[in-house]
DNA sequence: CGGGGCACAT
DNA sequence: ATGTGCC
């Protein structure tokens, strides 16, 4: 049959047809909630703090709310229209506010019972939100997110309108382009319009192979789908931000100096949310855009580069201290240089910067490190719940044994645990009705809001008076003196050597309990520099010898700056001197898989640290490496991306000696 | 309407 | 690194 002449026909058939038919979304029930003139709202009461109340109080009725700008909310409610369903009477039941497309009194509610009942929480929450927050809003009631945001501004302002299923394709059809389709934008449509694609209908029609050829498989199917108002993506609570950026736009900025008072100011307001956010920012990332003549490419015409941060900055920025800007300064113009060519003239209208690769810091329990953290809130800033990171100390277990408390995650398991049945804080609001309870009973098992904040002592300010002068002046600021007196002398021996090294003695060592449970055969043996604490000296051979990064779970942006922040490039000799066989005889005897020439660059005492590790070690050298040198299956997974960024980074120093390996490559390591 | 700030796919 | 999406 003609596609065409198909047009016309009932578009659930069309939907039977080819389109991936969602089998079938007809059990959830989806809240979509709009606040209305939120901005207006929020400045006409002058509290500035309300703009996360909404979501707070959403979550409070169902954890799951996923946020979508500042005033949208989505709220899958299904599991408490289910449990409604058993304690309600359907004769008593009735929808509360519009139904697109008919008259209200009109619908009967037996066959819609369940989309009744999502009215009826609608409602009860869109008084909750008046009531408590003093904002009004829209609801939208339907199968599905996509469908819930189409129709919650059908009626506007202060009114909700629940979709009945046989109503879907009224309400695409009434979109006026494929482009107000919500996960369609300006430039797809753009592209469906070449394609002769200028109404949503047209897209319900148009021949799936044909979109999957110009837009890919996945795309094609979902864009196909969208059209046809089906959307099966789930409400996923966020989480805390997976990035923070702050950026400016202006007419020109055509020097130098312009450009680095501008990500100065950028880099300073940045770099104070930051702060207060908590976590460890990994990677730094600027982001520019040229003046062009087209008025229109420009606007989609950013380049960008970016780079891993010092660990050392990493942690000024969290404590405070004045010096982590001009150091992310100073990076951010490495980075600028690496867009723009200087030597010519450069017409720039926006300058972004951004923190990405956020790690939270708090160490795994079964680290080292937590012996060392001060229990009391003297230094509760060096540590904030959340996932398991690499410890302060730089001691941690294989990263294989980390674990993923994701949101997600935690959140699923959330929603299957029955809701609470009282609440009495929280619930006096709406209490005379059927409004369920609050769940702050169960709101400790729910994701929260980033962990609490906790701003900025410094920790070289406390807590070091009870220390030996001589010791205490090296301790690094996150160990806490009075633990580490209380360990026995060798390990506090063995600590100190790793602090001076910057560099940590292995685990195997470290972890060694002063009752000394072997080490697990076979566990590898790991390095980890402590670039917090790292020695100037060290510092600058780690750049100057331009390692990089071999560790196929980390992404690029996790590399050390091999290039950025110091002044290593990589030499033309290093280079060299890597590709061919080196003279064993000036070496002392290092594993295999370790550079000698790099080795031959670290500070001595790092050498000699390193060699006696070795002497003892050796047989689990090659045991790290094959891991090192193994693909990560996060890397792949469908979470990878915030997989990876949330798990722990392979620390081993073993990674730094090792010879260039070409970018990219995921295969053996090669030789340049 | 457009800008700032975020997520995600490739 | 870039492109696209959303508010």
């Amino acid at each position: 049959m003609d596609p065409v002449e198909e047009g016309e026909a009932e578009w659930d058939a069309l939907d039977s047809g080819g389109v991936d038919r969602a089998e079938e979304d007809g059990q959830r029930v989806i809240l979509h909630f709009d606040l209305d003139c939120f901005y207006a709202q929020v400045e006409m009461i002058r509290n500035p703090a309300l703009r996360t109340k909404p979501l707070e109080l959403l979550m409070s009725y169902c954890p799951l709310v996923e946020r979508l700008g500042f005033d949208e909310n989505f709220m899958d409610v299904t599991e408490m229209v289910d449990k409604r369903m058993k304690e309600t009477n359907i004769s008593d039941l009735s929808f509360v506010g519009h139904i697109y497309g008919h008259e209200a009194s009109a619908v009967g509610v037996r066959e819609h019972s369940r989309l009744a009942v999502g009215s009826v929480i609608a409602a009860e929450l869109r008084e909750a939100l008046r009531s408590r927050l003093e904002l009004t809003s829209c609801a939208g009631v339907a199968n599905s997110k996509l469908l819930a945001k189409l129709v919650s501004g059908a009626f506007k302002p202060n009114q909700q309108t629940t979709l009945l299923p046989q109503s879907r394709g009224t309400l695409m059809d009434s979109l006026s382009g494929p482009c107000k389709v919500p996960g369609i934008g300006y430039r797809t449509g753009a592209r469906l319009k070449a394609l002769g694609v200028l109404s949503v209908r047209d897209l319900q029609m148009f021949p799936l192979r044909e979109l999957i050829r110009v837009f890919g498989e996945a795309n094609g199917k979902r864009l196909q789908s969208l059209a046809c108002g089906t959307d099966l993506s789930p409400v996923t609570p966020a989480g805390p931000p997976q990035s923070l950026s702050d950026e400016d736009s202006f007419k020109k900025i055509s020097t130098v100096s312009e450009v680095e008072s501008k990500v100065k100011d950028l880099l300073s307001s940045l770099c104070e949310r930051m702060r207060k956010d908590g976590r460890l920012p990994q990677t730094l990332r600027l982001t520019l855009r040229r003046a062009t003549t087209d008025t229109l490419s420009r606007w989609f015409s950013r380049e960008s580069r970016q780079c891993p941060i010092p660990k050392h900055t990493a942690h000024r920025i969290r404590t405070g201290c004045s010096e982590a800007v001009p150091q992310l300064v100073s990076i951010a113009m490495k980075l600028f240089h690496r867009v723009v060519d200087v030597s010519g003239s450069f017409h720039l209208t926006l300058l972004n910067v951004c923190f990405s690769n956020l790690q939270n810091k708090t160490p795994s329990r079964t680290s080292i490190s937590s012996f060392f953290t001060h229990s009391a809130a003297t230094a509760a800033h060096t540590l904030t719940r959340g996932q398991e990171t690499e410890a302060d100390v730089s001691l941690c277990e294989d990263s294989s044994g980390f674990t993923q408390p994701d949101d997600t995650q935690n959140s699923k398991e959330f929603m299957h645990t029955p809701l609470s049945t009282s609440s009495s804080s929280s619930s006096s609001l709406l209490s005379q009705n059927s409004l369920p309870q609050p769940v702050g009973a169960k709101s400790s098992t729910f994701p929260k809001r980033p962990a609490p904040k906790h701003s900025g002592l410094d920790a070289r300010d406390s807590g070091m008076a009870s220390i030996p002068e001589e010791k205490c002046s090296r301790l690094p600021p996150h160990v806490d003196p009075d633990v580490f007196q209380a360990l026995p002398e060798h390990i506090q021996m063995e600590l100190m050597a790793s602090f001076q090294a910057g560099a940590s003695v292995p685990e195997g060592s470290m972890e060694r309990r002063p009752s000394g449970p072997a080490e697990q055969p076979g566990e590898p043996i790991q390095f980890h520099i402590n670039q917090q604490e790292t020695p100037q000296h060290a510092q600058l051979a780690l750049n100057q010898s331009s390692w990089v990064v071999h560790n196929d779970d980390l992404s690029a942006g996790d590399a050390p700056n091999d290039d950025l922040g110091m002044e290593g490039q990589r030499s033309p000799d290093s280079r060299a001197a890597e590709s061919r066989p080196l003279a064993q005889t000036s070496r002392p005897d290092v594993p295999p898989n370790v550079d000698p020439l790099v080795f031959s660059q670290l500070p001595s005492d790092m050498q000699t640290e390193l060699l006696a590790e070795w002497k003892q070690r050796k047989p689990a050298l090659k045991t790290s490496s094959r891991r090192a040198a193994k693909p990560s299956p996060k890397h792949t997974a469908a979470r990878g991306r915030r997989a990876a960024a949330k798990g722990s980074p392979d620390n081993s120093l073993l990674r730094y000696f090792r010879p260039q390996r070409e970018e990219n490559a995921t295969g053996p390591q090669r030789y340049c």
